[in-house]
DNA sequence: GATGCTGATGAAAGTGCTGTCATTGCGAGC
DNA sequence: GCTCGCAATGACAGCACTTTCATCAGCATC
């Protein structure tokens, strides 16, 4: 045989139509059970595949999704926030279960990666992570949502937004980490991230902050507020040299991400200061590298497994319009291990630190 | 204007054939420069795509390539080799830049994955990462190549192999660090990996840290070698549990991998035994968590960002013939940190600890 | 004036599949 | 015996492109 088979072969083989073929491969009912056995039995011995461009171009759709991860432009490719990475591996299994190819591309946030997915027929539908600030790129998304675009993205949902999100409960988990402190007897904890529009999620968490900060009778003070922009080592060691810079004092420091905590902790103990016994420290995220730290970062879990199952049932519900789609949130899951001073015995819900 | 606009659409607008116009967006040298830019701005201006199926079918290619990332069915989802994702990001960027679409599959090495992504002609080629053992899948491999499907692969190169591979010069990194760790004054290094088949870049980097002990007149000790075939932090926990166990004096540790260095420098700060003073750890991989670890990692790096480039160039090479295709193998590079204990301050080569 | 050439274009076949419509064979109902 | 219905299948028209082959005007050559 030269070339790959086509159903054609099959028919042959068979000694039916072509189109009985086609029919039989996809569990038509409308041919018998004998004829649809005996098809894909010779499916098979030939190593038969059905040729996804003819099919796809036929029906006008490519079973096929496509994840853009954008990321910061000056970021180094080995330090690509393993956050995402842990929720594209839920993304793939999730496609591959639901029977979608999947495309995937790293993008630059000032790129004009405009539709080409889907103008192309490339991809159904998109999953944007890493998108970064909603306001600024509004406008991109609005754009997308009118050209009838599919798309969900990860992130908080914006009252008024375009298209459909996926994201944490980050109000919530700000929430859990400052009141387990509260718990530990810090007083004067500090917060390392941003307090602007510039990044939801690290708003959001500082939210939960304030809140629980206030239902103990405790002062959020400026003085105790440190901006680190990007979710990144450097940001975090630099915020907090800042933070030690105006010699106020503090017991504990709330940072905004794990990548953040990690730089702050390195800031700290180039200083000769002692995690949890000086200062209690906690992240936000539970990356794989938050329980390897010294001491083991206690952190807000993000539930990646569970959040790119949701993105993709989500996607796949706008695009098949089968069932209603809407945006979720998910729980934040509290881990606490060494860096925030507990005593890990007394504590329930704890995922050891390996 | 409804549904997506088709060449039909622009070949009416622009007053010629349907042919003349999916020519001109080719560039196809057979139009003329008027027609070619008034198509094109056309084209443009109705944000029209050429239609990636009807294309692929036509052309019967597929313009697309593969990643299948195999992982250790057991493995947590969130403890995804760092390595393979940084290494995933180069491959995005380089596929992007050929003007190839790349998908995306994590796969068990147990499934029957077998050719179904190029006999559906959904990629002209893949792109195989985390293959493990060649020995044990060599059969699907030369299948593979029997039917003519297009594959790279990362690991070492077999003699007589099946298809092509880009690695990374495992003996020469093996031999570095060790010659690294005798420099430093070291006599007795134990190595925890794998010294068996089963792993074959284990092997190589056993290989090297045996040449390096024996040009340097000290001799491998069946007592310092503990075995660690998979490469995790647990695995890494407990072969060192097992090499204390032993009793044996050492005051060195090559481990096989940066996720086993790790859990091996866990066991130790365990049992209070300080690195490098007492210890000296050196890890293989330079994954971005092994420059935060306290003390951070001394380890090899393998240049993912080129490894990737290659993997992809090879492909393409292999897929569009203009130009051979070859194995390739990338020099490994030291990284000095604190873990082996040596001085910053008179050693070259360093990237600093972040 | 016939011929050949050249550069640009159009017509049309083909790519492999899916879904609609037509056809066939056969048993039931009248 | 004839129609009707039904189940199973076949014929065929796309889907949106790419590419081969044919056409054609314009110009040069003899």
């Amino acid at each position: 045989m030269k070339g790959k088979p086509t159903s054609f072969d099959i028919a042959y083989r068979a000694g039916v139509s072509q189109a009985t073929v086609s029919r039989a491969l996809r569990d038509s009912p409308l041919v018998s059970e004998d004829t649809r056995r005996k098809i894909k039995a010779i499916a098979k011995e030939i190593n038969y595949k059905v040729d996804k461009h003819a099919s796809s171009l036929r029906r006008q759709q490519a079973e096929t999704l496509a994840v853009l991860l954008f990321e910061d432009p000056t970021s180094d490719d080995s330090l690509i926030n393993p956050f995402f990475m842990s929720m594209l591996a839920s993304i793939t299994r999730s496609c591959a279960r639901a029977g979608y190819d999947l495309l995937i591309s790293f993008q630059q946030l000032s790129d004009d990666w405009h539709a080409d997915y889907q103008d192309s027929h490339k991809a159904d539908g998109l999953i944007l992570l890493g998108y970064g600030d909603y306001l600024t790129s509004e406008s991109k998304l609005s754009k997308l949502a009118e050209q009838g675009t599919h798309f969900v993205r990860w992130g908080p949902s914006v009252p008024g937004q375009a298209g459909l999100t996926v994201g944490c409960d980050n109000v919530q988990g700000g929430r859990l980490l400052t009141e387990h402190l509260i718990r530990q007897g810090r007083k004067r904890i500090a917060f390392i991230g941003d307090a602007s529009l510039h990044c939801p999620e690290f708003l959001d968490r500082h939210r939960g902050y304030v809140d629980a900060l206030k239902a103990a009778r405790l002062k959020p003070s400026a003085d105790l507020l440190v901006t680190a922009a990007d979710s990144t080592e450097q940001v975090g060691h630099a915020a907090m040299a800042t933070l030690l810079a105006r010699g106020k004092p503090f017991d504990a420091v709330f940072a905004a991400s794990d990548l953040i905590a990690i730089g702050a902790m390195r800031a700290l103990s180039e200083r000769g200061m002692r995690v949890p016994d000086d200062i209690a420290v906690v992240g936000f995220d539970d990356i794989p590298m938050a329980s390897f730290t010294n001491p083991p970062l206690t952190t807000v879990l993000q539930d990646t497994r569970l959040a790119g199952e949701l993105m993709v049932a989500t996607l796949i519900n706008l695009i098949e319009k089968k069932r209603p789609a809407e945006n979720a949130m998910l729980p934040a899951r509290l881990i606490i291990r060494r860096s925030c001073g507990a005593s890990l015995v007394a504590t329930a819900n704890v995922k050891p630190g390996r």
